[in-house]
DNA sequence: TACGGATCGTACCGTACGGTACGGTTCTGT
DNA sequence: ACAGAACCGTACCGTACGGTACGATCCGTA
């Protein structure tokens, strides 16, 4: 509810960083306090005291992340079925280029890992802080598309996860748990290009017809 | 390569039944070696005597987990749309069925958690025990859609990852971060039928047609 | 009954981690 | 220039885990 200020000191978002170099290279049990405190220069009473324990940290991490990488949406252009098209195309490449990257992953892991532990809200943040602006961008751009008569939909929820399945698939998982082979970015383009013409053919309007495609 | 057989004796079952347990309720932290022996009432040393070390019991119960559950293939019946769509939504119910399972859930959060780890292949086993069954009998089943004309891919695989994706979109991931309210068993018949719907929508072929819809 | 292998319960070892404490040092505001 | 806060480096503590060793016990077999 509140609007948590992630305002962390230059010195704090650096030794974050830091802290995220250490989770890309070795996975969460390379994140100890001892190896971050050696690797940042700093001490581990300076950990404890900015993060709380190792959980803030690990939250804070994701919270640094996040404030990075905010998501933009496109400014209101003039929108015809190509540019439309366009934008969508590279949402589709701009999400899986997001969810193949080493950070994604390493974080998505690092929440996975703990989602079995009670008290953890690492995967609620890592989703609030990072799915939700995709999420918007998306959202907006699909409305705007609706307004102006080229796609039809009932639920703009549904519609958008219609479109992120045909995006991601079952590639997220896959490249989560470490299948050798799945992470072709060189290939992201084709499976952008691929997913959007077919949640055109789902949810497109013919321009010569006046129905658009309804399910069910 | 060699067709490893997971004979186990009913009592390492029963052991690895229990290491099963220990994970679905704790995560992997609850997982040691000392609370598994005293939780199935063996020793620390017929563990290792088994299993060689941790990783080992990790394999062996994904592929323990994995031999329980051995997909089945529906015998070739007469095929026709109805029976065909009557299939492929029971294929959609199984795949959310089983994906939102706690027994899943627990054993891919294991295998991701490791994912960082460089010579883990736990993630490998798990796809290659567990994936490989539902993708043969998705695939089979496609097959023979096409075969009696009722759907036309060019490429069989990228049928089924379209399929895959307009059945299961994000739920999976959101599941393994343990986002509250998406676990919705209830809600999975709705889901398989709109996902077969769609697939219908890209792959089927008008029976007043005589092109099939195709891509690109 | 006697033997041997498999298994149990427990104790033990080394290590590594989370978290705390403390003296010395650097930075900052006045 | 000085005081106080922030911070660094290191040492320290308690705990918990993976893995090993060993005597006691169960059980199938001859």
């Amino acid at each position: 509810m509140s609007e948590m200020q992630d305002t962390f000191t230059p010195r704090q978002r650096a030794v974050l960083d830091k802290a995220l170099g250490l989770l890309l290279e070795g996975g969460e049990r390379a994140l100890t306090t001892a190896g971050l405190a050696r690797a940042a220069n700093c001490s581990k009473e300076s950990l404890y005291k900015w993060f709380g324990d190792r959980d803030g940290l690990l939250a804070a991490m994701i919270s640094h992340q996040a404030s990075k990488v905010r998501a933009q949406i496109d400014g209101g252009e003039r929108l015809d079925l190509g540019r439309f098209r366009t934008h969508l195309v590279d949402f589709a490449n701009d999400l899986l280029q997001v969810l193949g990257g080493d950070v994604s992953l390493a974080l998505n892991r690092l929440a996975i890992g703990q989602a079995s532990r009670e008290g953890s809200r690492l995967g609620a943040l890592l989703i609030e802080r990072g799915r939700h602006g995709i999420d918007k961008r998306a959202g907006a751009l699909l409305e705007a598309g609706r307004q102006r008569g080229l796609i039809a939909y009932h639920d703009r929820e549904t519609a958008y996860h219609t479109l992120y399945g045909l995006i991601v698939r079952d590639l997220h998982v896959r490249m989560l748990l470490g299948e050798a082979g799945v992470r072709r970015p060189e290939h992201y383009a084709v499976l952008a290009e691929e997913a959007v013409d077919q949640f055109f053919v789902l949810f497109g309007v013919r321009k010569n017809e006046t129905t658009g495609r309804d399910s069910v």
